[in-house]
DNA sequence: CATGAATGAGCCTTCATTCAT
DNA sequence: GATGAATGAAGGCTCATTCAT
C-alpha cells in the first residue's frame, strides 16, 4: 500500500475502535457501518487495508499505540496509593470507553487471531515489547511504595505483571457485571479492596 | 416452547459448544454447522429455539450447568495444594477444551449480552447462583487450608473469588500466549507462581 | 449436492442460455439476472451450483445435451439438397436464437475455459462424442447424395467435418453482419453458394 | 476529444490487445490493469477515451489497423504453395498471439456490438474497406495460382473469401482445441489438407 | 496534461429463517 | 415432530469513473 495522507487511515482505526462497543458481536461490524462512522466512502476502506481482517489487525496495533501507551507512560508524581488509583482509574476509564476492545487486546488472547492472520511475527515482538513496557511502568510505581516502606519485599517483573492483571481483570469483571457480587458497600470500597490485594501481592 | 424429549435438544447446545472452539469468529458458527454437527435437520433447530440467539444464550447456560458443576462440585480429598492443583488443573482443562465459550461465560461479562437480550432476569439470577456455588467450593478447599495451618486468615467470600479470579485469569492469560513471558523454567513452576499467590491472597 | 426436482436447475440453466443472448458481455450476465429470469431466488441458484463459473460450464453442457442433439439426430428424409437445407436452416436457426452460446460452444474454443475450469477430461471426452455423432449425422447425409449421384468421391470423416464446419463458420459470419457483403441478390442465394461450395469439398 | 500526441494513447490500446490474451474473461481486464500494463495513470486513460467501452472499440479498430494490414499486404514472391503457407502461417501467428482479439475481432461478429455502440457507420464501412482489402490480398495469390495452373477456373471475390474464411475459421477450431481430431498424422499434413482443400473451394 | 485518491453502484456469495411436505 | 428446499437481506469486495491537485 502506498503512503497516504495518514488521517483518513486514522479516521478509519478510529471508527473500528468506537463501533467495537456499540457492536454485541464483531460480526456486527460491517466495513459499511465502519466506513460511514469514519466519515469515507465503502471503498475508500480498501484503499487502506486490502480486508476487514487486516483492518482489524491494523485496529488493535493503534489502539495499542494510542490507548495503551498512555497508560504505560503514566507519570506517578504522587504517593504510591495515588499512583495506584490513576492507574486504576485509568485502566477503568479505558475499559469503560473500549471495554470490548480493550479486552480484545489485553485480557484475551483474541487479538492473536486477528493479527496472527496479519503478521504473527509482528504481533508476538508487539507484546513482548508491551509486557517490558507495563513493567517498567509499574517498577516505577513500586519504587515509590518501596520508598514510603509500603513495598517491603523485592516483587520482581512477573510478580508486578501478575499483580496488574489481577487488578485489571478484576475491574473487567467488575465493571460490566452488576456490581452487587463485589459490593455491599458503596463503589469506592472496590478500590480499597483492590488496593489491599495489590500491596499483598507486590509482598 | 414446548417440552420435547430433552435429547436432540442437547445435542444442539453441545454442537454449539463443541463448534466454539473449532471457529475462529463467532460468526463461522452457523446453523447450518451446528445441526449438522447436532445430526439433526437445519429447521429442526427452531423447533427448540426461536432464533440463533436463544439458541447461544441458552448454550451458555448449558455449558454453566454441565462444565462448571465439574469445577463447582469438586471433591476435595487430598491436601490443600493438591486441592489447588486439581482446581488449576480443571479450569485449564476446561479451558483448553472450550476456550472460546469459557472466555464468554466465565471472564468477560459478554454472554451477558447474549443472555440478556433473552433473559436479563434469568441471567442475573443465575450468575448469582453461580457465585454462590463457587464461593461455597473455595470455602471447602479454604476449610483444609486451614486445617493444614496454610491458611492461618479468615477470607470471606469476596477474597476467595478474588484470589479464584486472579488464578483463573492468569491461567486464561498464559495458556493462549507463547509462555515465554511468564516462565523461562519449566511450566509446573508456573502453578508454583500461582499457588504461591493464591496462598498469599487468602491470607 | 443433493439430487432434487431438476425443474428449477433447468430452469435455471435455460435462463442463462436465455440471457446470453441479452447480453454484449460475459459480465453483463449476474446471477441476480439469472435467477429472476428463471423465477427463482438468488440464493436458489446456489444450490443447484456452488459458483457462478459451474453454472455457467453446466449451461453449456445442457446447451450440447438439449440444442445440438437435435442437430445431430436430425433425420434425413428428402433428396440430399432438401437434406443441406434442413442442416443449414437447423444451424441458422440455432445460431439466430443462441447465436452468443452457440458462439461459446460450437465455433470458438472459448467454452472450454469455462469447462475446464470445472472438468477437463469431462469436457475433452464430450467433444471427442460431439464429433463423433456430428460426423455420424454427416455420413447419413453424404450416402443419400451418393445415391443421387451428387457425391461422387469417398469423403472421410474429416472431409465431411470441414464441410460441414465450413458452412457454419460462413453462415456464423454473414448472420451477425449485414448481408451485403455476400449478398447482392436476396438472400436464398447465399445458400445456393454455401451448397455448391458443400458439394465441392465433399468431392 | 482533443487531439494529442499519439504516444500514451497508443501504449493505452497496445496495453488492451496485450492483456486480452491474458485474460480468460473479459471481466479480468481492468482499466488499472491497462493503465498500469501502458505505464500511465488511471485517470489518464480517460483523457483519451470517454469510457472502457470506446477503449475497447478503438482497441478493435487498432488491432485491424495494425495487425491484419500485415496480413492484406502480404508480399506473395514465390510459388502459389508458397503463398497459401505464408498465408496461413501469418494467420496462425496472429491467431495464436492474439487469439482472443483475433476471435474478437475476425471470426465472430462480436466486435460489432463493441463497435456499434460508439460508431455504426464507422465500423460497417470500416469492414467494408476491409473485405475489399482482403479480396485483393487474395486476388494477388489466385493470379500465381492461375499462372502455375493450379487455379483453372475463375473464382470471384466471393469465392476467395469464403475459402479464406473457411481456412481461417478451421485454423482458429484447430489451434486452441487438441489436434488429435482433425491430425493423426503429424501437423503439417493439416496444412495439406487445407491446402487441398483451398484449391478445391478456388476451382 | 497527468494523476491517483476517493467513491458508490453493484457483484458474488452466505446464511438465518420460513414453510410445505 | 422433523425436514431441507427456497429465499432475500446483507456482507465483503471490485472497479469504472470522477475530480482536486
Amino acid at each position: 500500500m502506498k503512503v497516504k495522507t495518514m488521517s483518513k487511515r486514522e479516521d478509519i482505526l478510529e471508527a473500528v475502535i468506537s463501533l467495537s462497543d456499540r457492536c454485541k458481536t464483531p460480526g456486527e461490524m460491517t466495513i459499511s457501518a465502519v466506513a460511514e462512522h469514519a466519515g469515507v466512502g465503502k471503498g475508500t476502506v480498501y484503499e487502506y487495508f486490502t480486508s476487514k481482517e487486516e483492518m482489524m489487525a491494523e485496529a488493535v496495533a493503534h489502539f495499542i499505540r494510542t490507548r495503551l501507551n498512555t497508560l504505560i507512560e503514566m507519570p506517578f508524581t504522587g504517593s504510591f496509593r495515588q499512583g495506584f488509583d490513576q492507574l486504576s482509574k485509568k485502566v477503568d476509564e479505558i475499559y469503560r470507553k473500549n471495554h470490548s476492545f480493550f479486552r480484545l487486546v489485553f485480557l484475551t488472547g483474541e487479538h492473536e487471531e486477528y493479527v496472527a492472520t496479519f503478521s504473527a511475527k509482528k504481533a508476538a515482538s508487539q507484546r513482548e515489547e508491551m509486557f517490558q513496557k507495563v513493567v517498567g511502568m509499574l517498577f516505577r510505581l513500586t519504587e515509590i511504595g518501596k520508598a514510603e516502606g509500603i513495598i517491603t519485599g523485592n516483587p520482581g517483573g512477573k510478580d508486578m505483571m501478575f499483580a496488574f492483571l489481577c487488578i485489571a481483570s478484576a475491574l473487567c469483571c467488575v465493571v460490566p457485571q452488576s456490581k452487587e457480587l463485589w459490593d455491599d458497600k458503596p463503589n469506592s470500597t472496590a478500590i480499597d479492596f483492590f488496593y489491599e490485594k495489590f500491596v499483598k501481592l507486590l509482598n
